[in-house]
DNA sequence: AGAAACGTTGACGCAACGGCAGGGTCAAGT
DNA sequence: ACTTGACCCTGCCGTTGCGTCAACGTTTCT
């Protein structure tokens, strides 16, 4: 048999079996003058082996691995740890349908590919136009990603719906081309740190590399007067967790 | 944030967000003096946002598209076809880890990795140490492989529990040294013939440039006298269909 | 001052082939 | 005799999503 009739023979590809022979996975049969490989019914035997174990998921290196040894022993360790893989792939398949079948079930955007609890906190919080309340918004977001958030949404479910908390984003707000000496600076960054409940104190990493990094970059994201607010209502939380500790 | 950082708050790798500067799916942010690459808090934003969209399956050229139509539109599009995709991979683990149970449940060996029916069929042959018995049973397994040996096995099941069958098989043993001119020859092809059932006849796909090659590699698999004999068989069997093709 | 732990670019490796380039070979038709 | 078409050959690049060096500069800690 040539290789294209034998690949027909078995059902796979000459390229395939080509590949086979590359790899040492199937030895290279004799030749006929022209060049053309020269194929013969126990090739075809091991070949129709080798599609029936691959078929069946395993790796070309394991299916050398079972043609080696004559005996079955080692297939069926192989088979068993296939199955095992294969278990733990369908399992990751069926979370992540149950993800798309939640996010195909409400309206959908961009944003909101998210944990079911941070898209129910974000749909509490009544539509704004400030710009700093979209910010944060993103900035749970990232939280709900790290893993980090899943644990303040409780407690910041009131806040969602606060007037207070909305005055609070509009004061800010009105800081964007401010002073860096601006009096309205320092109370309202008193005001903002009191607003945070102590769960939510409790919940955020406080040290740590990365957060230095990270509240260097939230700083920049601000403008400058904005930025001074948050700084003093960073030092503020910092104070109050360290008067807890120490008290 | 340096690329450390903003990999260890998103949870990526560093070398994944290279990556995904080379192939454009994150923009580049700006560099500082030395050198290092200087994130942003929106930069984290965006990557976060990657790396949901990637953990729910979706290749990066995915990704990509969904970013770039800042509407929610396309995205619901990739997502369905998503899911469907991950149904199909789904349903073909599911059928394979199927047929692994199966093969788990009865003995193993690394050539009953057949079909159920052929399985049986092997399982109700007696023993035998038939050189001839042997190859027949390769050639059934290749035949299982292919697809073509599914309809047959319930015609071949009277056959592998005759001993005539087996007084075949070791006429045709003993032939493996004799000469062409050998008289046993004639006399054991015809009875050979005689012995295959007509419903085995039929499914036996006839023609073809494949079954021409593998024709004439089954004749190099036997020894010359053995080889005669099945040439006559085949010349026998072709017979029988024409006569019935005409009559 | 030296080591550890970062950062930089660049390139190869992976699984299982598909596809193409740039040839040679063979049987059949014109 | 010539051409067409269907094969065959070797060899190399592309795929996906990064991991893993290599070889080097920077920052930081001790």
């Amino acid at each position: 048999m040539r290789i294209g009739e034998i690949a027909a023979l078995v059902g796979v590809t000459s390229r395939a079996i080509r590949h086979y022979h590359h790899i040492g996975l199937l030895p290279e049969p004799g030749r006929r003058a022209n060049g053309y490989r020269a194929y013969s019914v126990r090739d075809a035997v091991v070949l129709a082996r080798i599609r029936r174990l691959t078929e069946l998921g395993l790796g070309l290196d394991e299916v050398r691995d079972v043609l080696a040894d004559d005996a079955g022993r080692e297939l069926v360790e192989v088979l068993v740890e296939l199955d095992a893989d294969l278990a733990r792939q369908e399992n990751e398949i069926r979370e992540r349908r149950r993800r798309l079948a939640r996010l195909l079930d409400g309206p959908v955007s961009a944003e909101e590919v998210v944990s079911p609890a941070l898209a129910e906190l974000l749909g509490t919080a009544p539509a704004t136009d400030s710009p700093m309340a979209a910010k944060d918004r993103e900035h749970l977001v990232l939280l709900d990603t790290t893993g980090v958030g899943s644990e303040v949404y409780a407690a910041l479910r009131p806040l969602a719906e606060d007037p207070a908390v909305h005055a609070l984003y509009e004061r800010l707000d009105a800081l964007a081309a401010a002073p860096l000496d601006d009096p309205r600076i320092v109370p309202l960054a008193a005001d903002m740190a009191a607003a945070v409940p102590d769960e939510v104190l409790a919940a955020i990493p406080s040290g740590g590399p990365v957060m230095t990094g990270f509240g260097q970059a939230l700083l920049d994201d601000y403008a400058p007067a904005q930025a001074e607010v948050v700084r003093r209502v960073m030092a503020a939380l910092a104070a109050r967790v360290a008067g807890r500790g120490t008290g």
